[in-house]
This record gives structure tokens, sequence and C-alpha cells, in this order.
DNA sequence: CTGTTAGCGCGTTCAG
DNA sequence: CTGAACGCGCTAACAG
């Protein structure tokens, strides 16, 4: 059932030449040898009729280094966006010859060290280190035996390892300001707020968000209407908040801090007879799924998961191939913040018009 | 920056014996050679102390196994569902000793062959094909240079291959059961029926789904009250269903053929003043995250691609492992059906309590 | 310009 | 019971 692969020796002897010429040539590096026009042709073509491809573990072990990097992260099924993560860091890795092992950790630190050591024996070039669901945490041991870059995850000491970021504070500007420019004064916070330091979930994007919202809004002399700092972001809890908000009378906008809060949102809203965006204007956080399903469509600033994952492939491979990020020649990386772009739909009304 | 990692030879030489000796020790062979209980031990606490970890890239030169499994699909990011059929591969596959290649060729078959070719020269020692989007198809060039499994890939001629794929004929049974078990009669489809041949879409489960439904309604001495074959199984189509239901009155209850149907369906009932389940039943397929967000939840009968996953990675593992599945002795292999688990969640109204 | 030689790190004979 | 020697497939020195 599994043919044999060919190697290297088959095809110098069926082109009648020496193991080493055939390596050269078929390396691209015939020029610098000057190696006859004959020669190469016969080696081309006998590459070509035997199917030769270069096995890929012997060259690995050959040359140190294997095209291959290590991905690990808490979850990779958690969500579509965990997923889109991933198929960037894997896409930009094939643009550049690389393949791409993928760890989960489910959050496992025993599991995280295992799975590195299991990827570092196989001698991978470099790892990614992600994270959907824990954002502070601790860097586990065995990072430095390997160029890494860490995605997704703010830590206070990150030891010179290049950082990919979302831009959350510009984020939190972008969505307080779609709703000032639309007109609107009477803003609500669900999630987190309304004061700076009401933040008890554990990510620091929501510090981030709230920070960016509370710029814009102060800057334009107001603060939120009102503000709920909730640990679970799901849909039941933003359905709650909305009770709670309409005690005081029908709200004028309401930023949610992720799109399942918003979904819950527009349940509670649909239950009282609101309508979104007559009565009720909404923005939100993620772009998940849901945000386009939802009727009308959630206006939302979306974590770029796709172009994070390719920027963090794009970085390591970056250090690999030109020894970049040392510790003393910095360069380029460091952190490096993705811009989150607005995807406006029909949840905002503007006043304005 | 990077450790350099310590070698067999450098174990040897701290322990003072050959590096054979060494490898026997470390393989777990020591028994087999009786090596001196003094040498033994000497080894271990040598390789304890440098922290010797096999080279696993030599290993696999030398051995001709990598450790090492192929994950292609179509798509690892379109939703949760696709990440949960990876993980639970990955999964399993870490649970016997080994790490995946995980590839996306977005159905871009030139990108399949690309990727195939890729892992192969890797030297993995085998490949999961799997496929969320694309359901019919041909299978890659080069799927005969590797131990392969097929995972939610339906393929006529599917060339002795292993093959893994959801329950959904009994799916379909158990949601038609579900209703009718419940007292209901009056069952319209949305998503595919009234006949047998109402199933546009490409999709193999559309049809098995259907198919179970049928089955089930007939034997009952039952027809689907009205049915609608569909391309796009999203919620604006759900939401078109529904009104078209509602021209003939009051539907008891509704099938749709996966969540996202539901979903619209869910919207069009509530913007028409009907409560699920009081006025009318809804069950679904899928178990898409929506499933459990939605007011009432949805009652769905589940895709398990975790299991399925799993349960690919190991039948892959054994035949690597065991030489099984070879053209004449197929063993336990062949089609694997994975069952599909009802999720009872409030949106079935049981009319016999 | 080409062929011979020497490893990369490991496992496996086969003599001592 | 132990060590020396060979080769997995390939690249990179070095001679010829």
């Amino acid at each position: 059932m599994v043919r044999k692969r060919v190697t290297l020796a088959q095809v110098a002897a069926e082109a009648g030449v020496a193991v080493s010429t055939a390596s050269l040539v078929l390396g691209g590096r015939a020029a610098d040898v000057r190696i006859s026009a004959a020669a190469q042709e016969r080696v081309q073509a006998a590459a070509e009729r035997l199917g030769y491809r270069p096995n890929a573990v012997s060259v690995g072990l050959r040359k140190g280094r294997t095209s291959t990097l290590g991905f690990i992260s808490d979850s990779v099924a958690s969500s579509r966006l965990a997923g889109e993560m991933i198929k960037g860091a894997i896409e930009a890795a094939r643009d550049r010859g690389f393949m791409v092992f993928v760890g989960e950790t489910g959050g496992n630190v025993t599991l995280e060290r295992q799975l590195l050591e299991a990827m570092v024996d196989r001698q991978v070039d470099g790892v990614i280190l992600a994270a959907l669901l824990t954002h502070g945490r601790e860097l586990p041991d065995g990072l430095d035996q390997t160029p890494a870059v860490l995605l997704n995850i703010a830590v206070d000491d990150c030891g010179d390892l290049p950082v990919v970021l979302p831009d959350e504070l510009q984020a939190g500007r972008d969505a307080a300001a779609a709703l000032i420019d639309a007109g609107h004064r009477d803003i609500h916070l669900v999630g987190s707020g309304p004061g700076r330091e009401d933040v008890r979930t554990i990510s620091v994007a929501a510090k981030l968000r709230l920070d960016g919202i509370l710029e814009v809004l102060t800057a334009h002399g107001l603060e939120p209407a009102s503000g709920r700092a909730i640990n679970q972001w799901l849909p039941p809890e933003g359905y709650a908040a909305v009770e709670s908000i309409l005690e005081s009378g029908t709200p004028g906008a309401i930023v949610c801090f992720n799109d399942r809060l918003a979904m819950g949102v527009y349940q509670a809203l649909q239950d009282h007879g609101l309508r979104i965006p007559d009565d009720v204007s909404v923005v939100s956080f993620d772009d998940a799924s849901i945000a386009g399903w939802l009727r009308p469509g959630l206006t939302t600033v979306a974590l770029p998961h796709r172009t994070m994952g390719k920027r963090a492939a794009d970085v390591l491979i970056d250090v690999i191939e030109h020894h970049r990020a040392t510790p003393d020649e910095r360069g380029p990386h460091g952190v490096q913040l993705v811009p989150m772009p607005m995807r406006v739909r029909g949840s905002i009304r503007d006043l304005s018009a």
C-alpha cells in the first residue's frame, strides 16, 4: 500500500552522477559551483521521472532546521474565533514553507509543558503560545529552549518575547465614538463599568475596552448613564442587565462588552417590545458568528483573530530566519497591536440624520 | 537564548559507558540484554542530571516512524464544530504519543495535494482527511503513499480506506420520534422534504436526516404536513420558511435541518407572536453554540464532532501500529458510524402531559 | 566542475 | 554483559 520513497542516491544513480552533485543541482545551487548544463539536465530529468521529493526528516536532522512550527493554545475548539487564529497562523506558515503542529492544553499547565517538550523534541523551529480563555498567566518553563511568540497573551514579564495583541483600547474608543458620532448621549454599559475600576472579570480586554470607552466619553463631557460589571459574559446576563436598565426608563444606547451579552440584550429588548435601532441602539465587541445572524445585524468591533494568527506566525518566522529579537537587538518586535476593525451593521440609529 | 540539546553521546560519556549501552537502558530494553544494575543506574542518573530527551527527528530518520499524524481538512475555522473535530483528533493522538500537523485547504484541490505532499515529506505516519463543507468529493492523488482515514467524508469509492461518519439516518429517526413521542402529528419540515427526493443541497446529511424522519413518520402512518428543500441553511431562510408555513395556519411542530435555520425559525415565530414550545414545538440538528443560547433552549440532535475526531485518530493509529486494514484483511474498520446524541432542552412541548 | 568523505543523533547488529 | 561499527537520507566540507 505504501510506496517506497525515492532517495537522492537513486536519483544520482539514475542520472549517472554523484550524490553530492544531485544534491547541489536539486538544491538550486548549481550556479554557485558551475555544474555542467548536461549534468543538471540529467539530474532534473531523473528527479522528475522518479518523482523524487527530499526527505524532510533527513534534511531536518542535517540542517538542524525543520521548517516546522508549534502552535500551543489553551483552546482550539471554544469558538469560531479560536479557529480563525489557528487558521491565520497556519496559512501564513504555509506561505513561507512551514507546517505547524497544533496542541491544546485546556488550561492545564502540566499538559502545556509536555506539549512544549514534545514539540521541542521534534525540533520545531519555533513556537506560538496562544490563549483565548486565560489572559493573565505564567509562562511555562522550557520556553527558552526555542524561539517563541506570545499570541493574545498579556503577561507582565514577557521576557523579551514578541507579543501579538488586539488593540482593545482603540476598540473601546471606536465603539464609544460610533455612538457619540451618531448623536447619542444616553449611553449604558453592559459587562463592565460605570467606573474605571468596575471590571470583575479576569480578562484584560474588559479593562482596556472600558478605558477606551471612558476616555472618549470624558472627552465629550459625558459619563456612562449606567454600567454593570459582570463575570460571565453570556446571553442570560445580558438579558438580566437590560431588565435592570429598563427599571429607570428606556435607554438611548447600550454598549455590550461582547456579542453574547448583546444577544441577551436583543432578546430582552424584543421581549419588552423595544425595537433596535429605532428605540435603542446597540454596539458590541468580538464579531462572533451571531453578530451577523441577529436581526438587525449587530454593529460590533471585530477581534481580528485571523490577522493576529497570521502576524504571530510571520513574526516568529522572521525571528527564526533573521535571528532577530535577541535580547540586545529587539528590532521591530516587542508588542504588536493589531487593529480591531468596526463591522458596521444595522444596530446603531443615526440621530443626526 | 536557545540552549543546546543534550545528546545520547553526552549521556553515555557522563555515565562512562558506550552509546549503545545508554541507548539500550534508556530504550527500556536493558532486561533483554542483562546490563549490569550499576551501569543502568549510572545511565539513568546521567540522563536525569543532564535533562536528556531523545531527538525525535533522529529517531524518526532511524526508525522510519515519526509518531506524527497529519490532519487535512477543508476548513478548520468555519465553526466551533470544526474545531471540535480537530480537538478530538489531537487529544486522542496525544494520548497515544502522537503529535499532529494541521492543514487547511479551503476546498482547494491543488492546495490539498501540496499539503499532503508536505506532510508525507515530513514522514507522517498517517493522515486524516476531513471535510466540513464538502461532502461528496474526489480523493486526492498521493493518498496511497501513507496510511489514511476519511473523516466526515462520504465517497462512493473509498478504496478500502477506513471512514468515520456521523449516524445521520438514526439522527433523523430520533428527531422525528422525539416529536411523535411527545404527541405531535402536525409536523413541518424546514430544510428538506416533504418528499424523499426533495433535497436540493449537496450534503449527504440532508438526505439521510430526511430518510430517517420519513421512515419514522411512515411507520406511524404519517407524512410531513409540509416541507421545503432549501439550499442555504441560514437564519434568513428559516425565517422565510416560517412565514410561508404560517399562511396555512399555525404549525404544531417544526423540524429544522440545522440550528441556524432554527434560529431564523425562532425569530419568525417570535415576530408573529407565537411562543415556543407552547404554541409551536421545534427540533433541530447539529447542536451549534446558539442552540444553547436561544430562548428557550433548542432541543437538537448533536453532531458528535469531538468523538468523530477522536475515533478517526484512534482508527488511524490502530492501522499504523498493527498494520490493520490492509486490502485483504479489513478487520473492524470500514465505515464507522458515530451516534448523534439528542440534546434535550426546552423547545418541544409534551402534549401527553 | 565533479566525486569522495564526514557527520547530524540515534538504534541495531555483531564481535569481544 | 559491553563497545565498536554501520546506516537512515541528506548536506557541506574538501580534494581531484
